[in-house]
DNA sequence: GATGAATGAGCGTTCATTCAT
DNA sequence: AATGAATGAACGCTCATTCAT
């Protein structure tokens, strides 16, 4: 599997970064090292300082390879999308019935990672909390009509329109597949921090997985005519 | 109406201020000034000592009424759940069929605010367009779980639980009200926010509303048993 | 006199200052530090951080005062013209005769200050030793034409004006009055500068006075008609 | 032209170098654009990164030729000089008469170079305007007196010399000729600093020249018994 | 000889906060 | 109660420089 995962790997805009950070020992200590610390600390206080010290390296190091923290974070959660629109490719291949397909679709985007992946040197359980809590605010910035950042949501709006596809093969007719989709994938995160940090805000219980059969309900429900 | 707004503006938790912005000239100037600026430059670069400079004053004033940035951005939403859980209750005021009462809710909380209200010091849609963007990094944040803020959300689980009591009412069996709800809130807040600037992700057109319509039709579609 | 000359120290144009330093203890220790500091390491490897230093205080302290070195540097120098001005018209004061009169003046501007000023927090000798090395520092650069450094110069081009007029008086058809005296200041600051570091540059011998006798000379040379 | 100019190409003391830029490509280049982006943005913000960017290689190759900024300057001026007394070598050749040829000299000093210099790498032009605005910064410095750099102000000195024995020529008891040329060459590039950005301390209208004149003039009148 | 990668050091700046008045 | 002055700490960033290839 590794030399497929390694394909993946590359896909991620290149507005992101200033030097590709999977092309060397350094960079790829930068992506380890900042999933574990963005994890610990939170996005707020994770500066390039407190990353270099981590990875026994200086801030200048890493201003090689990232113009700011705002563009690593963008470089993370692009590569989280394009990673897990490519694990949406496994999961629908050879399913044939729209139906299946949809179920399979959701399922992957709400639920939780679980199993690692082996041959990447990228952790993707810790990444997709960081993905969950901080994501957000890789858009919700001033920034984010700027042009250079055109590009850079490209693979969240991908995943959106794959899936949404699916839904109008289902119903031809239903006018919102993208809003469905994406208040599907918000809402999961949303669920998920709620039932961890603030469970009135939610029925699921820790442990169990309400939150696929709830949106697989929701969205079957939601598209039948 | 005046009397009974300034009623609700008491209604915000304690510890989220040192000094109740509300009892004094200052304060108000303050919230006020918070509001706009937070608006205009966005809550990262917005500090204490812009805000003070917009106000004439000085950091160490601010300091009186609230301990930190932080503090002032969960007063500021948890005064807008507040005041939206006053709006339900005069929505929802003599309206008996269930069915109607939860068509009304959703409206509420999925539809812009338009028109200003007068007798509040606040400008309110100011307000709700930074709680669209700013208010997630007000509970996502790594403090969310200590005790002191424990309250803090009070007003928005409450406004959940309101609302999901009325879908309760139309089918008692339905597991998952709050999921619902809460889904449908944030849900509108992030389409309203993608409207504008991640058009793609979304299938709303600027300026028409179907952002309410789609809501509805998926709450009603999914308590459907 | 120590009552005129703190009238004097308050003649620098306020847009070199965020706040005036003579107005507080901290600010005077500033003045008085950096040029000790200036003196000792050059204007260009002095930095706020380590005036911070040498005033047992911290960076952020300074900013309170002037918002770059250049800033504290064009203070100074303004300074100085202004208290040259000033010790102008004090060697001017009851001389009629104007063959006189400009031969006080150039002797004022080219030879070495050498008493102290009693009553004085700064320490005009050191300061004068700066404004030779440095002053050209505070115009030779890409900002000079900035609008608000346009008032910055004018206590220099006033006293260029005022010896100028004297020119005038002796020889009304002279032509180039500003010319010749600027020629005599910065000429004189060069040749100081020249004697100690450079000595081939010049037919001064350190210690006698050629420099103040050359240029009393060439001056009266060069306006006879 | 192209064979005589190379030869004084070379007259630069070794000191300021570590390997001379005329003997390779990379090397001129550096020189050409190190004039171009000095007179672009000023010496201040001149880096070697900078300066790397606009020759497309990197900073390490530029310290093959030059270990500072500082002595990349010093390369600049002292080739400035060197070629400046190349030029009173031509202005002077076959001119007997003293009178005659300290009005030529003087000339030299004093006016813009107008004509480019075919068969030159280096433009002279910029050149010129970047010794004005920054030479003094070469040696305005807390290093000046360090032994190394005792030869880089030959050229200077030199210069200065060869005009200073026309003086004594014309008046051999004339006991400042140093300090005389001295001041107008540095006055002449103050004043027409002055001119562009500083008009109140000249008497110079920009597009004349009143510089050449005035300083013609003032020697003359300065050496005559 | 030229380059790419990495680093150590330090600068300018801003922030949040405290203290005295 | 509000303010002015001062501070400690940290951040983002750039520079000059070195090393290995």
């Amino acid at each position: 599997m590794n030399n497929i995962l390694s394909k993946v790997v590359f896909d991620v805009k290149e507005s992101t970064y200033v030097k590709d950070p999977q092309t060397s020992e350094l960079g790829n200590r930068i992506l380890e090292s900042s999933i574990d610390l963005i994890n610990e600390i939170g996005f707020d206080s994770f500066t390039f300082r407190k990353l270099a010290q981590s990875i026994k390296s200086v801030e200048a190091s890493i201003y090689r390879y990232f113009e700011s923290k705002h563009k690593l974070l963008l470089y993370l959660t692009t590569w989280y999308w394009s990673f897990t629109e490519y694990r949406l490719e496994f999961t629908l291949a050879n399913v044939e019935a729209p139906d299946d397909r949809l179920k399979r679709a959701i399922h992957l985007l709400t639920s939780e990672i679980e199993e690692g992946f082996s041959g990447l040197n990228i952790d993707v359980i810790k990444l997709s909390s960081i993905v969950i809590i901080e994501s957000s605010k890789a858009y919700l910035t001033k920034d984010v009509d700027q042009e250079n950042e055109a590009g850079i949501f490209l693979g969240y709006k991908h995943l959106v329109e794959r899936v949404g596809e699916i839904v109008l093969e289902i119903n031809p007719e239903f006018k919102y597949p993208n809003m469905l989709i994406s208040t599907v994938i918000e809402g999961a995160h949303n669920q998920r921090f709620f039932a961890e940090h603030l469970p009135r805000l939610t029925n699921q219980v820790k442990g169990e997985d309400a939150i696929c059969e709830f949106y697989q309900k929701m969205v079957f429900k939601t598209i039948t005519k």
